[in-house]
DNA sequence: CCGGCGGGCTATAACGTTCTATATTGCCGC
DNA sequence: GCGGCAATATAGAACGTTATAGCCCGCCGG
């Protein structure tokens, strides 16, 4: 019975503009210029009304703000769910946007929510420009959204004239790999091919040409693998006994290469002294102490900062020079790779 | 020299509902009822009008929209990038968000970002309700908060009487863990605790009222760990030597149990052979077919679901009966676990 | 004493949409 | 022929904010 029962917390309209000059007892428009901290209010006025804001809780409307304003300095940007790195790139963005004044609207694509919604939903929300992490979509209706505003794509290339492109060139990356290995002293490096994952193409063609760069042409085995932990695990085993002389791999990327490691360690192939791996991607798995893996890194820092540059950039009519921007990626040496054992060097 | 220049891309201002209303040659309410599907218009309008919009690309402007309503209809969610697990949530709050004619504001809280930026942020896009996916704000901070909005908090208990809480209780999941390894003959099992991670001590408790369920009180053994693989890896390494009659370990988290597992290979003691492990969390990791660990998952779907459901039950004024909703875990036995090893029965 | 100037403040309109109220039909029954 | 009704269309105001222009007042030089 009646004993400190809780009142219900009211939640009451929130309060405007209009409510917060009522209670200071000024014009809407003046309370407009102390919120926005320009000049054209006295220093009293402005302490009594941020006061008086302060104690209704007021928080501007940004919906209304941006309605009136001409511009709404907002990037859409569209990421997996499923992607960890798509989480960087957005920090990144996050990081980016803010220190140059834009607002970030992010719009996730799931198993259950395709891509197009994702990009309607950046649409309706007025976006000014597009960074899209990854997309599936196809280069025509890329091109069509184009139109529309400007579309920045990070980590795919897209090779229509009115999409910017921000991404990791392959070839630098492929290049490291290989080079590093060389120089420890390998000569005959297997590759565990993507198979028909997002990009394994050009990674292929990526490492062909580093291997050639390199004199090693003929020296490299390529192996079809896929994506997964479970494709690496799967083609390292089927793959242990037909060779001989290899003493070198490289992943299509960390998670394949995580199965690879895993089939040697159940094989009793020790890394790095019978065997050295090479990742790809630098994601989280690969930093794990007892993993611990040699890879290619791309940088999640530089890719979004210069998609978010690039996006700004068209939307104040400065496209500026290469339509697609190449970052360089950097070889990460940890622990899984070494000197080929002595008695394999046969080149 | 002058051949074939591509046109630069003109992008106009974007088309509005007085545009499209001057094209048909209709008024501005007119194409307002057609674009939203409500009776008024008759069916030879609303098809000109259609096409009309459809021709000048025309978007609603969804800022205007909610500004002009009394609702907005969005749900503001918080969730951190690093939480793969955030990202199945976020999937299943987009679909029932959707089901319900609810919109998703999405803010991310990263390590450059803090969660009070997160929460600003969708306090200032008018959002109705907030859903807060492990927040690490202080109780107090939450409690301010909700005298705001209604929140939903998922996967925390806050003790907070106008917040809500959707979560998964780790009484029923270690029940089902420790109840399978008594199943199996399982005796003497050791815990490897998460030490400081958010949720480890409900998750310890829970681990011991689980083993006095089964009155296996004084047979647990609780070793500190952390919520990492390594901390797995090394707890298990150090401890290794230590003890004997164990044959089952739970793990704090799978990644944990993946240290543990990795350990365990190296030291050439065979899963489920020797030692039976089990993890908890049901992440991706789990489900790989060579590491394929029986876990305790919980279930985002109905997470996401029963969080929706909620926050526009507050909004709608219906509050409910309980304000802290558990969902139930449930058990996925894969091949960690077996019999344990016929020499060690010993109780 | 007057015209001009500038700081401080406010009235008013506008952003793109939707709500409310009101007109304009055509059609029916009486 | 006329009131009534339903269906369709439009005029006008409103949402919360900001941009523009103008008002008021005290001050200065002439």
């Amino acid at each position: 019975m009646g004993m400190g029962r809780k009142e219900p917390p009211v939640r009451k309209r929130r309060p405007t503009l209009a409510d917060v000059a009522a209670a200071a007892g000024v014009s809407v428009p003046l309370v407009s210029i102390v919120m926005r901290n320009v000049p054209g209010a006295s220093p009293l006025n402005r302490e009594r009304v941020r006061q008086v804001a302060a104690d209704l809780g007021y928080h501007p409307d940004q919906r209304a703000r941006l309605l009136r304003q001409q511009r709404s300095r907002l990037l859409g940007v569209t990421f997996d769910v499923e992607q960890a790195f798509h989480g960087d790139l957005v920090e990144g963005i996050y990081l980016s946007a803010e220190a140059a004044g834009y607002d970030v609207v992010l719009s996730a694509v799931t198993p259950g929510r395709p891509e197009t919604r994702a990009i309607d939903n950046i649409l309706d929300d007025r976006c000014e420009a597009a960074i899209l992490l990854g997309p599936r979509s196809s280069t025509r209706s890329l091109a069509t959204l184009a139109a529309k505003l400007p579309v920045v794509v990070i980590a795919r290339n897209v090779k229509a004239s009115a999409v910017d492109c921000v991404r990791t060139d392959d070839r630098i990356g492929m290049n490291l790999a290989v080079g590093h290995l060389k120089e420890m002293g390998h000569r005959d490096i297997a590759y565990l091919d993507g198979r028909g994952a997002p990009g394994a193409v050009e990674r292929l063609r990526a490492l062909k040409a580093a291997a050639a760069v390199h004199g090693l042409s003929d020296r490299v085995l390529v192996v079809p693998a896929g994506p997964s932990e479970e494709d690496g695990a799967t083609a390292m085993h089927r793959w242990l006994t037909q060779i001989a002389g290899v003493t070198a791999v490289i992943a299509f990327n960390d998670r394949c290469a995580l199965g690879v490691l895993d089939t040697l360690l159940r094989a009793g192939i020790s890394v790095p002294q019978d065997m050295s791996v090479v990742g790809y991607d630098d994601s989280r798995i690969a930093r794990i102490s007892y993993v611990n893996l040699t890879t290619v890194g791309q940088n999640p820092h530089d890719l979004s900062r210069l998609a978010v540059h690039r996006a700004i950039a068209r939307l104040e009519h400065q496209p500026g020079n290469p339509r697609d921007q190449i970052v360089g990626p950097q070889l990460i040496i940890r622990t899984t790779t070494g000197p080929p054992p002595p008695f394999s060097t046969k080149g």
